[in-house]
DNA sequence: CACCCTATACTCGGTTCCGGATATTTGGGA
DNA sequence: TCCCAAATATCCGGAACCGAGTATAGGGTG
């Protein structure tokens, strides 16, 4: 049985462990302090099933089993050679290949026909202002990394949705307009549809 | 026990019974022809779990189970009067509030340190190779419906999902320009890193 | 020094998801 | 008329996921 590349958090151990061995609350501890779990979900359930499968598929092995003060034992797994060429496999594939995903908003904005236009701009304008929060909290958190003296390179990711975000905000606004002085494709339909 | 909005495609069966009653082989036909299954994800597996969890809630209810001609029995299923007020805040919900999503590009791109400059220019470039074929596509399709005479509410997830993708483009190729002259910040330490 | 709160380190059970089977029927050509 | 491919309609078993629970230890407080 072959690998299968689903849930990113396995990237995320991968990564980790290509550091140093680790136990997994460790690795969680780790994610949380470098802020990756913004990026990639962690839950605790989850973790220990992927550290689990990553083993069974000899990606990572344990290499010790500490008993440190009176704690409940834990595991040390350390990176294997096969590991470490997934780990570097499937971040070529993440970026050079873009995945079919399916952002909620995508769903919902697909459907706004059954809102009658008037509740549909209500809460259009309202994911704008929820837009405009996120954009100035990126751009505080941005501002405090570089002044930390952090390298570019090391908040790229925030840098990419920073521009996302913005292209949204900007698709959003032309929406809104259109659909308050009625000249969206359709509108008039849309309007007599719903009285 | 209250019923959990995760799954999009109860979204869309929801949607699709707001028109008229139907069994669910006949949601998931009536999703392919209208190109639904580009925004929902669809899979008969999921559909006839959907569709019992739904039941359940009496979101919906079996209407009638026909035996037409003698193909295997099949249950017709209608929406109740809490199921369309379901479905319509869960479209409040999905538009006005911007959901926490952890897209696998950006799981990718905050870990593109691992990766030597010259392989991360060169997947960098392969991916704006295949969102420039995406883009294209996406603008002969619109052509195309609007050619039709589809009025724009009807493919304005296209609209937006176009929008997106050309900021993504604009970022990716600054990126790879900032990789291939040196000038994304912590550059030098990237190159040290990998030799 | 008794107490409690938080941090540590998992574990477990129920739900959800999904990729194939499975079983029947219709339509169309040889 | 017979046969096969495609369409119809659903089901199933195993994998994955997730939230809540458990149990111990250290550290601060009155």
């Amino acid at each position: 049985m072959t690998f299968r590349r689903t849930n990113p958090l396995a990237l995320a151990v991968l990564a980790l462990l290509s550091e140093r061995p680790m136990h997994p609350y460790e690795m969680a501890q780790t994610m949380r302090e470098r802020h990756q779990e913004e990026v990639i979900k962690l839950n605790y359930g989850s973790l220990y099933t992927v550290v689990e499968s990553l083993r069974r598929h000899e990606l990572i092995a344990a290499s010790a089993t500490q008993k440190a003060g009176n704690r409940p034992e834990r595991t040390v797994y350390a990176i294997t050679e096969a590991g470490t060429a997934e780990l570097h496999g499937w971040l070529r594939e993440l970026i050079a290949v873009p995945a079919k995903e399916y952002p909620r908003f995508e769903a919902g904005i697909s459907l706004v026909g059954l809102l009658p236009p008037h509740d549909a701009l209500a809460v259009v304008e309202q994911r704008l202002a929820a837009l405009g929060e996120q954009l100035t909290a990126l751009a505080v958190l941005l501002e405090k990394l570089a002044g930390m003296g952090l390298p570019q390179l090391a908040w790229i990711e925030l840098d990419y949705r920073m521009a996302v975000l913005r292209a949204e905000r900007a698709w959003l606004t032309w929406f809104a307009t259109a659909t308050r002085e009625g000249t969206v494709g359709g509108y008039d339909d849309w309007e007599e549809r719903h009285r």
